[in-house]
DNA sequence: GCCAACGTTGGC
DNA sequence: GCCAACGTTGGC
């Protein structure tokens, strides 16, 4: 399984509004980023993603699931944006800001940190670990 | 609200 | 195909 990095402002979709959607979940619509759209493209079902939010907040404060593979980008007309489903898993019991990760070398390569304009990145399995260990879930 | 970093566009 | 100009993201 992969893991994965979701940002998004909750201003225009929070981490409440993703739970409220449910197991159904709900495509994660916007994405007009090539990096960001090949990365949706290469996720498998069930695989794992934190949910960050970004400007307000800038902490991962929960886990989402892929619920469906990519698909046309239901809010664009051009078919070369694509996107995946998600739905809510889990909270992070204590979210992990962007401050804490950037103060954690271990997380010094997290493209979270190496690379903040990417809206959809690949985690490590080690990157994976150590985020979830710092908001307060087991591995 | 500013602006640095980055991606994209378009003229040549 | 290079690169300057422009637009956007997102941290501060």
């Amino acid at each position: 399984m992969a893991y994965w990095l979701f940002k998004s402002e909750p201003d225009s979709w929070s981490w409440d509004q993703q739970k409220k959607a449910g197991e159904a979940g709900t495509e994660w619509t916007g994405v007009r980023n090539y990096q960001a759209r090949n990365n949706m493209r290469a996720m498998q079902l069930g695989d794992r993603g934190f949910f960050y939010h970004s400007n307000e907040g800038k902490e991962i404060v929960g886990i989402v699931e892929v619920s469906k593979l990519a698909h046309p980008d239901s809010s664009s007309d051009n078919p070369t944006w694509e996107c995946v489903d998600l739905r809510a898993v889990e909270d992070m019991p204590k979210p992990v800001t962007l401050v804490d990760a950037k103060a954690n070398p271990k997380l010094a390569k997290m493209a979270l940190v190496a690379n903040s304009r990417l809206s959809v990145q690949p985690v490590t399995d080690e990157e994976w670990a150590e985020v979830r260990r710092m908001g307060g879930l087991k591995s």
